[in-house]
Parts: C-alpha cells; sequence; structure tokens
DNA sequence: CCTTGAATAGACAGACCTGTCTGTATTTCA
DNA sequence: TGAAATACAGACAGGTCTGTCTATTCAAGG
C-alpha cells in the first residue's frame, strides 16, 4: 500500500523541476532535501555528492528523451515523415509554457569546461540526436545526411533556446515547416 | 603616458572573459577583483553589485555585437547579401576557438526568471536581433519576413548552442549555406 | 519480541559568497 | 606645495554552500 515514491525517486523528481526550472548552482542541497521531504543523511547516502544528483538527472533526462522520441517516430514508417513528425513534437514542446528549454544546453552553458562529467553528458547526448536524425537523413536519402542531420540539429537547438529566452509562444513554433524545407531541398525526390 | 586602462575598464574586460567563459554564478567579486588588479571599494565604487556588472558586461556585449554586425553589412548593398553575409560570419565565429557560445543565450539559462534584470537585457538582445533579421528579410523579398526572420534566428541561435556544447569546429560551419537555402526558398526571385 | 537496516531531524565544520568598513598611498590639479 | 579625489590593501560581517556527524525513530523479518 505504499504508494509513495521511495527517499531516491523523490530526490531525482525534486531535482527534475529545480534544476530545470532554476539551474544547476542556483539550486542547493539544502532546498532539494526541504523540497523533496528527506533527511539530508538520505540525500547523501543515495547520491555521494551534488554532481553525482546532476549527473543522474541528466541520464534521466536522457531516457526520457528517448521514450519520447520513440514514442513519436513509431508511428510512421518512412523516415521522412519520421523525421518531421520529431520536429513537430519539437515545436509543440517548445512552444508550450512547461517547456524551459533543453537542460543540456544549460547544463553546457553553467558548465563549460568541456571535460566536467556534465558537459560531458549533455555532449554525449547531443551526439546522440545528431546520429539519430543523420541516419533518418540517410534513410530518408539525404544527398548529403550528415548535413542535412547538421542543419536540422541547428533548427532544434535554436527552438530550444528561443524557449528559454521567449518563454511560451515563441518563434520555434514554426520549427517543423522549417525542417520541412530543409527536407525537401536537400531530399531527391524523384 | 598612461596608457594602462582605467580601473572600471579594466573590472569590464576582466568579466568580459570570465563571465563569457565560465558563467556568471561561477565567477565571484573576489576572482574578478584578483584578476583586474582592483581594489575591493574601487569596484564596488563603479559597479554597486556584481548584477550592475553583469549588466554592464551585456550591454557592453550588445553594443560589441552590433559593431560587428555593422561593420559586416555595411561592405554590401543588396539585404539578400548582408543576410548572406552576416551567416558567413557567423558560422567563422562559431567554430571559431575564441568563441564559447552566446553570452545572452548563458544569461537566460543562468536566470531564467523572464523578469530578471539580466534575461531582461538578453531578451531585448535577442528582440533586436530578430528585427534586424525580419528589416532585412522584409527587403530581400520574403513572401513572409517575419517567418523568415524567425526561421534564421533558429539557426543562429543553434550555432551559437552548437559552439559552446561542441567546442571548435562544430557543425555550426554550414550554418551560412543552410541559410541561403531558407532565404532562397522563401524569397520570390523573380 | 528483537534485531537490523533505513529514514528522520538537525547541529556542525569549513569554505566561499557578497558587500561594508578602516586606513593608507597615490594621483590630479590648482 | 597642498588639498581633494581616487585607488590601494585587506580585515570583517553575515549569510549560504556542500558535506559530515550524532542521535532518534520507524519498519520489516526471523
Amino acid at each position: 500500500m505504499t504508494q509513495a515514491l521511495s527517499p531516491r525517486e523523490r530526490i531525482l523528481e525534486t531535482a527534475t523541476q529545480l534544476f530545470y526550472a532554476h539551474g544547476y548552482r542556483a539550486i542547493g542541497v539544502d532546498r532539494l532535501i526541504l523540497e523533496s521531504g528527506v533527511a539530508k543523511m538520505t540525500f547523501y547516502k543515495h547520491f555521494p555528492s551534488k554532481d553525482s544528483l546532476i549527473q543522474a538527472y541528466l541520464e534521466k533526462s536522457t531516457t526520457g528523451f528517448w521514450t519520447w522520441i520513440n514514442s513519436i517516430t513509431e508511428k510512421y514508417l518512412s523516415p521522412r515523415e519520421q523525421l518531421i513528425a520529431i520536429f513537430q513534437a519539437v515545436a509543440k514542446q517548445a512552444i508550450s509554457p512547461a517547456c524551459l528549454g533543453c537542460a543540456f544546453l544549460h547544463a553546457a552553458a553553467e558548465f563549460p569546461e568541456v571535460n566536467h562529467p556534465a558537459h560531458q553528458t549533455a555532449l554525449e547526448y547531443k551526439r546522440g540526436v545528431l546520429a539519430k536524425l543523420e541516419a533518418l537523413s540517410q534513410e530518408a536519402g539525404a544527398a548529403n545526411p550528415k548535413a542535412l542531420s547538421e542543419d536540422l540539429m541547428l533548427l532544434m537547438d535554436g527552438a530550444w533556446a528561443a524557449a528559454r529566452m521567449f518563454g511560451a509562444g515563441n518563434h520555434a513554433a514554426r520549427v517543423a515547416q522549417t525542417a520541412e524545407i530543409l527536407i525537401d531541398v536537400q531530399t531527391s525526390k524523384k
């Protein structure tokens, strides 16, 4: 009957809310403990340091992202449709009030040293996205799949940046149409 | 014979280096004072708070940006060429080792509350860029200048994001060609 | 029942943060 | 030369940060 989340899950849930909304350095351990209703020792038992919690949060976010992407792409057969669907989902997400940008871009902003663990994790995530876009571009018959995937990546990160900067109803609304233009131009539709 | 910069200029110069490279919260007043070789009281005389220095830095960056943009556009007559030239310059900048992304995006990442002064300043800057792109899009004969400017903005911020995340030699290299595609498609070239 | 592991509350250390204050030295300019 | 403004060095206050520690309570299983 113990429906409540475990301490570890509560901490991670709180971290998800707070890190995403306010940033990594802005949120202290005391606040995380307070809002997740957990003792300090419990916190440090599950996460030996604040950095390790940041790490866990980024990994959880990565998993969540791919779950989201898969839920979108699995509804379509053709790679072109999958790409379009991804960018439609990105547009919808980016203009929603719940969207505060991309946690990984924020991590890179706050931890600029490329060898910092958080930056590394963010980088790996972005490389993964790039790889997925390239694979779909390839399957979609792009003349230069790498080039198309890089272009699409610029659009996607531009959309997340717009979300953080401008808030809900920003100019990322059009990102799906824009992606479609690039896909059309760079794909041999013959 | 006193060629050295004034205390205020030294502080602002140091702030430019440190804030850009490491972020706003990561750099403390003590470090700024140490590296600019200034007394603490001198610092607080010229900048009544750290926030006001951040503000001054962002305003200086805005000025620098427009000086840069103007130095590029003034070499071309047609709005289309100006747009292309801007994105060629962005590409060149974004892939250079000196580029660490966009200070304003970082400000939005670190100060998410839209009414925070630093976020506000960043927002005004971005609105300015958007307006400039829209004006050029209009003059270039875009069917929908607002739409084209928003698309180009996504590309530009995507390029800055790539610079911060991936470091030198990132995938923003292509941003000028990509921009050109969008300009061509959305402009009545008749 | 009793033991063991886990969670709780909260004090504490030591570092670091912003901003203030005192007092001295240097520069500028009349 | 002398006065006023400016910059210097560095101590200090008060708060916040991460992470450690003690001591108590709760819950489950043998």
